[in-house]
Order: structure tokens, then sequence, then C-alpha cells
DNA sequence: ATTATATCGATAAATAATTATCGATTGAAT
DNA sequence: ATTCAATCGATAATTATTTATCGATATAAT
């Protein structure tokens, strides 16, 4: 049993995000030298509670040593290994329109252990083309090639309209996870996990903390 | 004083996250033909608490009303104004690649409210050209055009490296709130507010959970 | 007209998340 | 060697968020 599955379903959601965001930073400081680094100083930079700081990262790492702090390449390595980035997951993409593209030619994803392994639209024009060495394939082919490939994630990039059948036609392949961009609420069946990249609730919230912001001044 | 003024900064993320949601949600259902909605139906569909959605929706309506819900045109009128869907936010963006491009040809983001108005880039190839009608420019035109503009909200889809000085340089043009696409955390003074759109968090949310529910079975 | 029921909105309880406090430990300075 | 300061990790207190409960009310059915 591995440290991610003996783990997982235990964090928090906050924490989930907040760990990449502590992966990032943490790669900045490394590049630019630094070799151990403390809650502290973490806290300090990311405006975050330092007590939260520490408690997120005792989650996944025990290297924390007093007057040192932590050794930043162990943090990094127990991080990306907590967030499952040294295991490659293998993931297909139905709608390769502007955004599909964008994310189909995107290479930082290997980083995060995410392999596209190839696409899927309705469009004639593009169907047989290749994109950053993915190939775009009919929907038709979608079942078979799902169940021949063994991927479990899928990501949506279609139009909100087709949204919901294209969502349909992934389950019915077998996908179990779905990372939807288009922004509508997908219906599914209980066991299948869908997360949703909400644009518009990112957006939602900056305007809302800079109204706040104006209306103080 | 406005409505948003008054309620600004007294909502909770997480109901800042789910007004979004909702929306999609409504406009969904009122595009089906419904006219009324109730809580519980929307909890049942979206897999919520209608006690949560009742909470959430108290905050921007009261035009509930027992036996029959709300009126979902009125709902969908007070999410959009409560979000400032109403009034017209304009931006600007740096850095028109592959993400940059993909934003700027979008035109979800005038449902929003959110009206991109010139991006900025170093590639000279680009510069001088328009996408979508919106005209890039080259960054030493930044502070002038920003500040002549009178524009508060900057986009940054540049690659990690240079999302800092980016940053910098809209904060020094007169920029308060930056919607962050890059894979960085910034820096930024007290004041700024700065809402990072994160994949690799969303993506680990996804591989976090479908880890949980291939472990259970 | 009366009754039954679905729903709201308010209040209370329970749960989750954040922040504060404190003793223990390590490394550096005297 | 001893003292001092920084830091960790654990526990406790606080705060935020979610969920449960309940009375009031509007609509529909009898």
């Amino acid at each position: 049993m591995s440290n991610t599955e003996i783990l997982s379903g235990i964090v928090s959601q906050p924490t989930l995000h907040r760990l990449p965001v502590y992966l990032n930073y943490l790669r900045l400081k490394r590049d630019l030298g630094a070799v151990n680094i403390s809650s502290t100083a973490i806290a300090e930079d990311l405006r975050l509670n330092p007590v939260q700081v520490r408690k997120d990262l005792a989650l996944v790492s025990n290297s924390g040593r007093p007057k040192t702090g932590f050794d930043i390449n162990d943090l990094i390595d127990n991080i990306e290994t907590f967030l499952g980035y040294k295991n490659t997951k293998d993931v297909v993409l139905v709608g390769a329109g502007k955004l599909g593209r964008t994310l189909l030619s995107y290479n930082g994803f290997s980083l995060c252990g995410l392999n596209i392994l190839a696409a899927f639209d309705n469009d004639e024009n593009i169907i047989g083309t290749e994109i950053n060495g993915k190939k775009i394939f009919h929907t038709d082919k979608m079942k078979d090639l799902i169940k021949r490939l063994g991927v479990h994630i899928g990501i949506i990039t279609v139009t909100a309209e087709n949204a919901q059948i294209s969502c349909d036609m992934l389950i019915d392949a077998g996908i179990l996870a779905i990372w939807n961009f288009a922004p509508v609420h997908l219906s599914v069946p209980e066991n299948i996990i869908v997360q949703n990249e909400n644009l518009a609730a990112s957006l939602a919230i900056l305007s809302n903390k800079l109204q706040a912001e104006l209306s103080n001044k």
C-alpha cells in the first residue's frame, strides 16, 4: 500500500489547495539556492499562518527539524509524492477547440504526472491531425480507445451545450474521474468524480475582494 | 452605495464559489422552461445540502416563497447583480501566448461582466496584431495605457519565469487586482489582490479523490 | 372552509478549519 | 559546557462552515 493510498481522503480541501502552492514556492526557493526553509518563512512569504503551514507540511513530511526547518529538496519530493505527481496518470481530452488545443500543447502537465494520451472531437476538419504529438480522434472511437488504453480520467473542454453528452460518453466508456472546464454542472452517477474548473468562481472572488477594497477607501 | 458594495466582504469563500455554480444551473433550468425552483431541488441536483443552498441564496435574494420556491429569473438576476456581473469590469491581459490568446478569444467573459480591453506582450512578431478585436501592445506601453484607460484588473498569462516581473509592472502601472494564471506565487504589496488560477491544485484534488475511490474498492 | 404538505427562513447544534499556546529539541553563540 | 533563540510538533482554544431542527406560511387538495 502506497503512501498516497494510505493518506488519500483524509486531507481537507483547503490543504489540498495549498500544497501545490507550497510546491511552486519551494521550487522557486530551491532554484534561488536555498537548502533549508522554515514554516515561519514560508508563511511570511505566502501570507499564511505559520501553524497552518506546519500542519499542512506535517501531513506530507517528517523531515522538519527545530532551529533548521525543512530540507527543501526533501520537502519538494514529499509533496510531489503525496500529490501523486510521481506516478503518471494517463488521461484523454474531449473537445479540441481553443481551450482544448491550449491544454494539449501545454507541457507543464507532465510536472504533475499528467499525460494526455489523445483527444476526441466531432469536427471532421481536425480529426486525424495531431497537436503536440497528441492525435485527435472522432468521438465514435472514444469507448473503444478508452477501454483499450485503460484510462480513468477525462478532461472536458467542449462547449457548455455539449458538456453533458460528452460526460455521458466518457462515463459509458469507463471513465471514473472528470476534469470539467465547461461552465456547467454535470450530472453524474454517485461514484463518478467531477472536478470543476470554475473560472467564473475565481473571477467572482477576485472582483468581490476588489469591491471590498475599493469601498473601504 | 450599491448592493454589491454593502455586501462585499461579508460572504464566505465557499459561498462565493457556489454562487456561480447555482447560476450555471439556474440558467440551464430556465432554458429548459422552468419558472420556479426550490432549494431542495437545487440541492438534490447539485448534491448539496438544502439548508446550505437556502443560506447561500438568502444572501442574494429574498424572493423565496413557501411551497413555491424561488422565481428562477429573479434568482438569476439577483445572483448576477450580487456577483457584479451586471457592471462591466475592464481588464488588460499580459502574455499573448497560447493561454493568453485563448482567453482573448473567449467571449464568455462578457457574461461575467469582464471586458478585456487590450493585451501586452514582448514578442515583436505579434505586437500590433489583433485577437478577437483586442490589440496587442508592447509591454513598454503598459503603464501609459493602463493609466489612460483607468483599468484596475490585470490578467497574467505569461510563463512562470516572467510572472513576477509582469506583476511588478502591472502594479507599477496602477493595477489593484491580478488574476494570475502562471503557476507561481506572486509577491505583492499588502493592498494588492491576487487571485490564483491554480490548475495544479484542481488536478491534485481530482486525483486525490480518485485515489481514495480506487483504494476503497 | 379545512386540512395536508412543501417550502422558506431563523435558530441551534455539530463539524471542520484556523489560530494560539506551550514544551521539547536542535544548533549557534558565548 | 552553558545559555540562548529559533523552530518543530502536539494540544487547546477559537472561529468558520455546515448540517439539523422547527415554527411560519403559501399553495393545493379535500
